[in-house]
RNA sequence: GCCGGGUUGGGGUAGUGGGUAUCCUUGGGGACUGUGGAUCCCCGGACCCGGGUUCAAUUCCCGGACCCGGCCCCA
């Protein structure tokens, strides 16, 4: 028996068939939101991801030199890839907005939530700056979590990286990227950890303590302004605050409720320039659920043509975590799968061609292709395979009907071939 | 890359420095000849891998792989 590599996962029916309506719900919520499907490969130069991030990335990706001597890699996040199909159709009326569902790749070690491969929901819109377009992006987050039954059981913690770059400026920071990597780790590490470095970072421990103050204030999202005022009562942010004031005015005239302002999520990477959320679960229990923002320079670094962009990705394995544990990770009540039981030898050419005529209307159905006893071929049938079995015996062929048993009720019934369905 | 805990048929388990490795379940076959999704009978299937200690290792020791969880990092 040869193993399978480690962090890579199998999946059975059993678990297929909710993934699949997983995914479903993804695309149907996109396409409500207006959003067209894209694919791309799954193995890309490993310069695409050179351009925007560091060594650190690159050590975590599944790559290698491939027969033709070219450094390769296995895909490890949807974004550069999305931004090089977007760089090649410069004729596309804007603003674009895609969607997809790509299977992603990690060299780490495995954990939970997190494998070497994962799909991820991945949504953007190009083209388009406004506080309309981040509440897209978000507001389809939000729908495709409340589709998937998790209304109430998540929320959306929004910053902004300019909001969080003028005060780390007027703190005094001596290194924005590092700083902001600092505030990225703040629910893990300790407070005496965090005043350390923040101190390090900002040289004035009473800064740092301002900054850590702010940090752990998370408050309601439409309360942004006040909260910032009340930290840091002289500086000016109005025109930001704005912007992002209308976004969330916009997804709460949705309907879409649970977001709050948190100073303290500021996304690892380097490349985001305006909103910045997560989802998480509302017991903060998992990791992240979905994670994204906007990222107005990127598309330069990699398609020489500058473009406002927004977007974000949600991973399958959060989620996963998430719906078993509200048992929401449940097989779709779906159409019927029939197994048409013979009862004698004469009996199974008729149960094919029954076959044949009901797959030709649109049924689902299989033929138990030997004989056996009516008791052993419904214990058979029960497996869990099929909702209903189609008897069939002379009788059935002689009348023209055929006996449907529901096999979770047990209650059965004579058919016409064209009531069945 | 680092740390902790695991690993016995497909799944769940019992047990042991020595003989045919326990039980349940699942799977396959049969009896039972149109409704007991039962019952009964039969069959298949496992000690993660490598090295060491030992007369003898599934069992003890070391290493590795994989699984679960944590760190780092987070796309």
């Amino acid at each position: 028996m040869i193993e399978k590599i480690k962090g890579f996962r199998d999946f059975y029916p059993e678990d297929m068939l909710v993934r699949e309506n997983l995914f479903g719900t993804m695309r149907k919520c996109a396409r409500l939101f207006g959003f067209l499907p894209i694919d791309y490969p799954s193995l890309e130069l490993l310069d695409l991801f050179r351009t925007k991030s560091g060594d650190e990335l690159l050590s975590q990706t599944y790559s290698f030199t491939d027969k033709g001597k070219r450094e390769v890699t296995l895909i490890p996040e949807a974004t550069p890839s999305t931004v090089r199909l977007m760089g090649s159709r410069k004729d596309l009326p804007r603003p674009v907005k895609w969607y997809s569902i790509p299977k992603l790749w990690r060299y780490e070690e495995p954990q939970s939530g997190r494998t070497r491969e994962h799909s991820q929901f991945n949504a953007d819109i190009f083209g388009d700056s406004s506080p309309e377009a981040d509440a897209e992006i978000i507001g389809l987050a939000c729908e495709t979590l409340e589709s998937l039954g998790l209304k109430g059981s998540f929320e959306v913690r929004i910053n902004h990286r300019q909001i969080m770059e003028k005060i780390m400026n007027m703190l005094g920071t001596k290194d924005l990227v590092a700083g902001l990597n600092i505030i990225d780790r703040y629910r893990k590490e300790t407070r005496e950890n965090m005043l350390e470095e923040l101190t390090q970072n900002l040289g004035s421990s009473k800064n740092a303590g301002l900054l850590i103050e702010f940090l752990s204030d998370k408050s309601k999202a439409s309360e942004i302004a006040k909260t910032i005022h009340k930290h840091f009562p002289s500086l000016d942010l109005s025109e930001l605050v704005k912007g992002i004031d209308e976004t969330i005015r916009i997804l709460e005239s949705w309907g879409y409720s649970n977001l709050v302002f948190d100073p303290a999520t500021v996304r690892g990477l380097t490349y985001y320039t305006g909103i910045v959320f997560e989802g998480f679960d509302i017991n903060g229990k998992y990791r992240s659920i979905f994670g994204g923002g906007r990222y107005d320079n990127l598309t330069g670094l990699i398609s020489g043509q500058d473009m406002a962009a927004v977007g974000f990705g949600m991973g399958d394995a959060v989620l996963e975590n998430l719906l078993r544990e509200k048992e929401l990770w449940v097989i779709p009540r779906e159409r019927s799968r029939y197994l048409i039981i013979p009862m004698k030898e004469e009996t199974r050419k008729y149960a094919l061609e029954l076959a044949g005529s009901l797959r030709k209307s649109g049924v689902d159905c299989s033929t138990m292709n030997n004989v056996k006893s009516l008791s052993n071929s419904l214990k058979s049938a029960s497996s869990g395979l099929y909702t209903h079995a189609i008897i069939v015996g002379p009788k059935e062929m002689e009348t023209g009907k055929v006996t449907v048993r529901d096999l979770s009720s047990g209650n059965q019934e004579e058919k016409r071939m064209d009531e069945i369905h």
